[in-house]
DNA sequence: GCGACAG
DNA sequence: ATCTTGTCGC
């Protein structure tokens, strides 16, 4: 993998370019007996950051384990370049599961990003493994407030009003969060998945476990590595 | 030029 | 994202 700790945003919007020919929007019809959450943590002005990814069994939603990786990242945060400062980590605790989940949610967008490349949809491309983003706010598109009952959603569109994601109300009276495929699963099946891994909170359970686990990763409560819960 | 702007 | 106490509403 090129190290992306180098690149200037001139080129990491090349690398999208390039890379945005191998997205794949397909329905996804393989198997779901476990799904996958992945986050990063970091302490404000470090570039030290804490990567994790937890398993959980599907539909149960009981997770099995978790892997967690500690990195050193200089690329920046730029909107709309996250997977240049994140990808590179989570691909460490992606290499480091003993079993790889059906689909991974990661946190961030997939296709609902300026050239589709997501960090959602960049991680699905490099791996070749299904995946969903799940963001809390908005990067781009149009869309329209859902309603305010769990489960109401609306499209979310690009200009041409062609159909990213959704704007999902994952809890009543919550601001809603925004659900586009990565790769390898197509926009209802994006929705569809991510409605059944709500559980009572805002996040998605997958996201939920796995934001825990990289801040009692990096609050030092628990260590490195794989770990198995079973 | 102005507004928007994942984590 | 992270830093933080109390506070308002269901």
């Amino acid at each position: 993998m090129t190290n992306y700790n180098e690149l200037t945003v001139p080129e990491a919007t090349l690398i999208q370019k390039q890379l945005r020919d191998n997205i794949k929007v397909t329905p996804y019809n393989g198997p779901l007996n476990y799904i996958a959450g992945a986050d990063i943590s970091f302490n404000k002005f470090s570039t030290t950051v804490y990567a994790g990814i937890v398993v959980l069994e599907f539909p149960s939603l009981k997770p099995v384990g978790y892997s967690l990786v500690k990195k050193e990242v200089l690329f920046p945060y730029v909107p709309g370049f996250l997977a240049f400062r994140e990808v590179p980590a989570l691909m460490d605790a992606w290499t480091q599961l003993p079993v790889k989940p059906d689909i991974l949610v990661v946190d961030g967008h997939g296709i609902a990003h300026p050239r589709r490349m997501g960090i959602a949809t960049h991680f699905g491309v490099l791996t070749q493994q299904p995946t969903i983003g799940s963001a809390k706010k908005k990067l781009f598109g149009n869309y329209e407030e859902p309603g305010p009952e769990k489960g109401n959603y609306s499209p979310l569109t690009d200009r041409q009003g062609e159909l990213l994601g959704y704007a999902l109300r994952s809890k009543n009276k919550v601001k809603p969060i925004f659900v586009s495929p990565g790769h390898l699963v197509d926009v209802p099946g994006s929705l569809d998945i991510l409605l059944r891994c709500i559980k009572g909170y805002r996040l998605p359970e997958p996201t939920r476990l796995a934001h825990n686990a990289v801040n009692q990763f990096r609050l030092n409560e628990i260590s490195e590595g794989w770990t198995s819960l079973l």
